[in-house]
DNA sequence: AAATAACCGAGACGGTACGTCAAGTCTTGAG
DNA sequence: CTCAAGACTTGACGTACCGTCTCGGTTATTT
């Protein structure tokens, strides 16, 4: 029983993922600004048609990209302290917004004039992580916490996190975590 | 003897004002990505050729523009308490960064890739009222301060107003300051 | 024994006639250069495979298409005269040149180029009503003709009435037919 | 005493001989409909832009690039007798026609549906040398003309020329011309 | 009855060209 | 040397058709 609308031929999935891994890849080597259409359909061997057929434009297009990207598989906060578990969340969290987030903040900025659907669904992608992580830390954590001190969490470590990378535009090294977790997250989290 | 630098016609100074009176009302319409040399020439009156004399490109032009916007004057901490001190410099902070540093966000992220030093210049413009503050805060607060948490608040009072904005998706009205005041930054403040 | 030709599902002949009536119609309404595949599939119902499984590309199509529209019968010349022979002549001709033939010549145009053939076969169905007045007007003229004014009404007829249509860009209204007729045709036919 | 709306960088006119002389080579190499704006870009190293600020679209490039061809001299009818003007002149028509006018045809029927006003230009281009020729004919032939007959020639002529091309598909040599002249043109014009 | 083979609709696919837009450079004439 | 005006190259945009190629599914003939 299948309905006659579903009819003709079927998108093929490799171009999917050849089309999605070129955006990411071309994504992370010249930032979003210099993402051309031209070049994801060149090196993915797909028809520019074939690109508009999916994505209505470039920001729709980054945003599957990166939505695609990670399952957003925060780490298992098994460590045996608070502090434990908050330094290895924020320590994902940083890497995973260096890597990934950077490019989806400069759709994100080119899209929200335009189309705000569109921004709505990139700002969706960009906090999926921070609420996967908010329920992680408090069911699991080895302390028991403070109600709203998970969602505490989630609005302060992206944050700051975001806020070192681009506007004082230095690392997140292990010693910026360091300090994230002792002078900021967990005098937060133990106050509350 | 003259130098060479005087000669010729001199620059005229109305054409600086116009060229970055209509970036800046540009920027705030359309933001930073739809906004066209074209239009700031048309708007000013200016020839796009005046506006390439002064400013490299695009981006530069948007980081003048709002460099010389406004004076970056936090207000006075007049209050009696450590907690009116602080509210009224998140209350400012917030204004400020809503109407005026999204555009700039928008250059930062354009520019970055294809430009470290004018990404650095951005950077410098973003920080200015956020060292401003530092100071204002340090220097004159109801309370004395412990070393340090001046510089907490100017890495965290931004950080957590700029991601409201460009990822939550929401104005930074009365409640949520008063929210960033007593359970994000008044704590950290008492707690260092 | 039989051909290996007759073998599987027989081709629906109600397509065919779909789609050369909705290529007809769109002919018409478009003309040669904005007749789209995609336009003719929509109208006739018909898929574009379907289409290209009869027809080569879009001049074959175009060139079956008015192949097929006519049976080309030229008017018997029951005229008393061989004025009048001649003007019912001409005057089908002349309709028969505006209503159909103008989309055809856009089809030569675009196919003589690239394959001669088929500008070949289109040569031949726009003189395939030349040819049929030709056997016409000899055979069945109130008057004796001299040999070779037949042939001479056939080249000459059909080129003037096209470059009043095509280059004058004007009707071949009844005045224009008398005019065709008494100053052209006549004075050659009976000076031959 | 200059108005102010002459002013900025004047169109190069090498750029305009560069795109025309491209358009005509390629129009002779290629026909009409195989004739891409990209190939004229290319060829005349004139960007896509240059090529649009002075041209609405393909038809009306290909009607300036016509126009501006040949001034459209026909020669001058110095025979002795009727006979030899008519013949220069159907010669000289007939090349002019054959090597020039095929290209334009086609522009012709891609733009008599879409814009009414630039096939009326082609229509113009096209006739220009007909008319020039009536009023050569008419003025130096050897023998003097009855009133009309120029008029009659300049609606023959041409028509059967262009109907021997198109239609026919032969080309224009040195026999078809004497049987355009001493079977067709010099029959008409002595009778009328 | 089952297998085979061509048909049909729908629509995805790689392409080519379209006509538009903006960026940043260059060329005038005037001051 | 500056200014306004605007032409120029470059490169990407998003769209429209082209002609080809799967798909699921439908008739016919052949075995």
């Amino acid at each position: 029983m299948t309905q006659p609308s579903a009819m003709g031929r079927p998108r093929d999935s490799n171009r999917d993922l050849a089309i999605l891994d070129a955006t990411l890849s071309l994504l992370a080597e010249v930032g979003y600004e210099q993402l051309s259409m031209e070049a994801v359909a060149g090196r993915s061997g797909a028809a520019k048609t074939t690109i508009y057929r999916r994505y209505r434009d470039k920001a729709a297009l980054v945003a599957a990209a990166v939505e695609r990207r990670a399952p957003a598989k925060p780490p298992q906060p098994e460590g045996e302290s608070l502090r434990e578990d908050v330094h290895s969340l924020a320590a994902w969290l940083a890497s995973s917004i260096s890597e990934q987030d950077v490019g989806l903040l400069g759709a994100l900025f080119a899209g929200m004039r335009k189309d705000a659907q569109l921004a709505q669904a990139m700002r969706r992608i960009l906090r999926r992580d921070e609420t996967a992580m908010t329920d992680r830390l408090v069911r699991q954590a080895a302390e028991p916490l403070a109600p709203g001190a998970a969602a505490l969490f989630a609005e302060v470590a992206p944050a700051v996190i975001m806020h070192r990378i681009v506007v004082v535009g230095e690392p997140c090294d292990a010693a910026f975590v360091a300090h994230l977790v002792d002078d900021i997250l967990l005098p937060l989290l133990r106050h509350t």
